[in-house]
DNA sequence: AAGCTTCGATTACAGTTGTAGTCTTTTAAT
DNA sequence: ATTAAAAGACTACAACTGTAATCGAAGCTT
């Protein structure tokens, strides 16, 4: 992405990331939740295209789109951006959050705990 | 807040999170990092108190501001607004990345392990 | 007291975002 | 062949953002 996406254009990659190439119509129905109009997701698509979020095939008289940008990469880079805007980098905070104000289950502290594990294993010795 | 901050509103918070009450010439004092001109901080400070996001009380011919919205709730909704957008409010997985993405260190596993602990045996019997 | 300085208040103006509408071209249907 | 429908291209326009400049009042200087 060159610049930045907005809150918009982020659910119609949503749509892409879980299914893609589609055609604008098709992503407009995965979008009807939203109830925006046809035009209003097409300049999305055309916003994202831009920038080079997603490319596209001709595919007849239209185009299909696909994600440039993958999800992976987006979430590893907002989730960074977040980390440092809110806490200043510090992950330690950023988690005890998290752990205070997101009520865990039992089964996500459980799943927790093994991932403290196996990073602990292969940090330590 | 009623609507929204903006990211260098945010930088403006962040000062007045710091140290407060201030005047808007003391906050440009501790934004000079940034180069804004003064004219450019006292229309972040008019925004974040229209916004209902930073008080004021008059000191002779001047204001000084302080925070109307606490770090503490910032953050906390920031950090909820963030796990629902990006990670569809699976904590789990947002742990997950931030344990595989952000190199945790010895001691901050540690500290995760206690907040488990502690947490696990609030929870668990 | 007259002017300079300093505040806050008001205004400016381009870029981004939300939310479409219109124009042009290509088909598909009659 | 003419026309209507449909896709993409281009245009629109207000609110929000970044980034100040100008205006008017109040106080400091000389």
């Amino acid at each position: 992405m060159s610049s930045r996406m907005s809150e918009s254009e982020y659910l119609v990659m949503e749509v892409l990331w879980n299914e893609s190439p589609l055609s604008s119509t098709q992503v407009c129905e995965r979008l009807s939740e939203t109830a925006w109009n046809e035009k209003t997701v097409k300049t999305f698509l055309a916003r994202l295209v831009k920038k080079e979020a997603l490319s596209y095939t001709k595919d007849g008289r239209r185009y299909l789109y696909s994600p440039l940008l993958q999800r992976d990469t987006f979430v590893k880079e907002e989730s960074h951006g977040f980390l440092r805007k809110v806490f200043k980098g510090n992950v330690r905070e950023l988690l005890a959050t998290f752990v205070q104000n997101e009520e865990l289950s039992v089964s996500e502290l459980e799943y927790l705990k093994k991932l403290v594990k196996e990073k602990g294993e292969g940090h330590q010795r």
